[in-house]
DNA sequence: CGAGACTTTGACCGTAGTCAATTTATGTGG
DNA sequence: CCACATAAATTGACTACGGTCAAAGTCTCG
């Protein structure tokens, strides 16, 4: 019922990425070209792990934060959405903390976006990436804590709506969700069967519809359950 | 059975903080009594707002970042101890996040703690605070999201039993430990009757004692429960 | 000593998990 | 373009972990 083909983004569905793109030295063709000649590309199911931690965006694609347990127990803390920053290496290799995969995927050297920016400003990006970051696990933490599972699986779905609305991947309500049910679980702290019924018991309710691998949420009336949680602005 | 009464640590609980002071300044006892002229002290079950946001160190006491839902629940994201640095202010007051008082409480700002010190060796400090915060955050999130009741409890025991030995706060493998059952449970996203229902099972089973207010982990076998998790290292 | 906060216990309930089988995509090679 | 292999979604039957409610017991402190 969830989509698990990948996305495939349409030039128009970048438009944050280039926004950070200074505009003030070089023809902005060759800055393009320099651009998608560095970009870091990755295959659905693989797992990014760079020796040398830096800091990536992601142009396109969504990539899961996850953390698997020796017994086989998965959690996944975040997922990581186009236009969103992300710390490679450094944890990945600990066992603690592996980037992911879930769709093609491409990555440009966040220093590289921000090359003719004023380094103030750059910065300050970093770190508002950085509190966006926070307060998104701090979210996860009440959703898995604190929320029923129908609670949980409506707010996990309005953060990913808001989230891609936000760089134009919300079209007439709906998006693409390149998650499987599985993945939904071991995101939201539940079981895959748990989350199917869920699911299908939204469906049922008119609160959220699937098509063609697109899901969309009816009404806000889903904000309601959500009242629950912080979710304060945000329309559809 | 859990200790509810307030921690007041002696001079010696106090280590950590007093290594990042400088030592090639002044007279020691004019920087330490310039220092404690401006630590802030709070009560016990306060709320700490600041309306500038500032980095803080913990000298003393114990503090909770935790959020309150319209509904009632609650959740505790982390527990804030001796020698940490916390970041006040900014957040607090959308009631987003809290950061409650458990105990009496000292806090130093930590710019002040730092005078003195190579300013990119204080950013460094301040940088891995950030990110040992963030792994606790993911530990947090592992806790709630994959681990049973009784691991949850132990994980939590264990992670707060390794930070305080490192500050020096453990003797003998025992720790005061000033949070209700209720905290407790707010904390590991369980009710209060199953958190005492868990620490009576675990006590029976040896795996751990209470005595005067203070938690002794026994063994640990307890960290073979733990397995689940990735608490690596750490003896007792 | 009394009030309020915290802990403890029992009885019962319900949300979510487990197991296992079936159906439905998705995808791949011939 | 079809047959088969594999991944993903669905469903039912049953279980259990943890929640809720309510009452009683303890502890603290003024």
């Amino acid at each position: 019922m969830l989509a698990s083909t990948c996305v495939h983004p349409t030039a128009k569905s970048r438009p944050s990425i280039f926004h950070t793109l200074g505009s003030d030295s070089g023809s902005y063709a060759d800055r393009l070209h320099q651009f998608w000649k560095q970009v870091e590309r990755f295959k659905p199911k693989s797992t990014i792990s760079d020796s040398t931690p830096r800091l990536m965006a992601v142009v396109s694609g969504w990539i899961c934060e996850v953390r698997l347990l020796p017994d086989g127990r998965r959690q996944i803390f975040s997922f990581i959405l186009p236009g969103d920053v992300v710390a490679t290496g450094g944890f990945t290799d600990v066992g603690v903390r592996e980037l992911l995969t879930l769709t093609h995927v491409e990555l440009a050297d966040a220093a590289l976006m921000n090359a003719g920016v004023d380094p103030a400003l750059a910065q300050a990006a970093i770190a508002d990436a950085q509190r966006e970051r926070e307060q998104r696990l701090l979210d996860q933490i009440v959703r898995i804590g604190r929320l029923t599972a129908k609670e949980r699986v409506l707010n996990l779905l309005v953060e990913l709506h808001d989230r891609l609305d936000a760089v134009g991947l919300v079209r007439n309500g709906a998006f693409r969700l390149p998650v499987t049910q599985e993945l939904f679980a071991d995101a939201l702290g539940l079981s895959v069967v748990h989350i199917n019924r869920t699911l299908q018991q939204m469906r049922r309710e008119g609160l959220v519809s699937f098509e063609a691998g697109d899901i969309q949420l009816n009404k806000r009336a889903a904000l309601a359950q959500l009242a629950a949680c912080e979710v304060a602005a945000a329309e559809t």
